[in-house]
DNA sequence: GTGCTTGCAAATCGTTTGCAATAGC
DNA sequence: GCTATTGCAAACGATTTGCAAGCAC
């Protein structure tokens, strides 16, 4: 029951709702899932639950830092439960996020002032095309 | 003419529409336009152009590597004529995106392997709240 | 009952598509 | 004339909105 406490932590009523969102991105962290994917999945065991109900959750979850917006993939907006600093490879052909270490000499800055500038996230992303992807041709 | 040495450059042939969009990116390189940008700002003195024309050159622009593609913004594609390696602040009030030198230490990976991906671009962003929004309240 | 949460239907907006008209060599 | 480029209208898909209904304490 990880995402009960995960909610209660971040002063979210845990809701039947929000409780299956927040369990599938726990279950799949490392997919870096869309709100439609989300739905589709959880749809056939919640028919009531409804694609506003995902966004609205997704959107309050990102507003309380509990969880990371990445507009890293130009199609849709993909959620990441991982809050430990580090950075992301996109395959353009198969869209799938890859996680990766974070290389020695970038600081992730947040809460700090840059140029004046308050900062509140930091992202370092690669695109290119996967190992997967290389390996079909 | 820059706009022409550079689509000739990069093997595209100088329509007056690309002339006009490069044209409008050249000048406009440091707010990172978007395409509806581009559009609303050339359309009246360009009557006949279209917005898919505006996308279709700024696809083939991105595909010859003539410019970049920012994905930070979620709510629309930004575009940078500015290809050497730096990175962006991106300010979620007034959605301006502000060039920031490269932190020291940190590599712009291009056409190398990493963990058995093929990079084809490094992007490094930070999001937050801009000094002129600041200032303002 | 009060207030937050959800669901619904519709709208919005950026972007893409198929195809016909056009322009330039 | 041939081929690439453009324009148009329509489609598409992700996301948001306003509002009414539902749920929980």
């Amino acid at each position: 029951m990880k995402s009960l406490s995960f909610l209660l932590n971040f002063n979210m009523k845990p809701s039947h709702q929000r409780l299956a969102i927040m369990e599938y991105l726990l279950d799949h962290c490392c997919s870096h899932p869309t709100a439609t994917q989300i739905y589709n999945a959880l749809s056939p065991s919640m028919p009531t639950l409804t694609r506003t109900t995902v966004y609205k959750t997704l959107k309050l979850l990102a507003d309380h830092k509990a969880i990371l917006m990445l507009t890293i993939d130009e199609d849709s907006t993909r959620f990441d439960v991982d809050n430990s600093p580090h950075a992301h490879f996109f395959c353009k052909r198969c869209t799938h996020i890859y996680d990766l270490p974070l290389p020695p000499g970038i600081k992730y800055v947040e809460g700090q002032k840059m140029n004046g500038h308050e900062v509140a996230e930091t992202h370092l992303y690669y695109k290119g095309t996967c190992r997967e992807c290389l390996a079909k041709k």
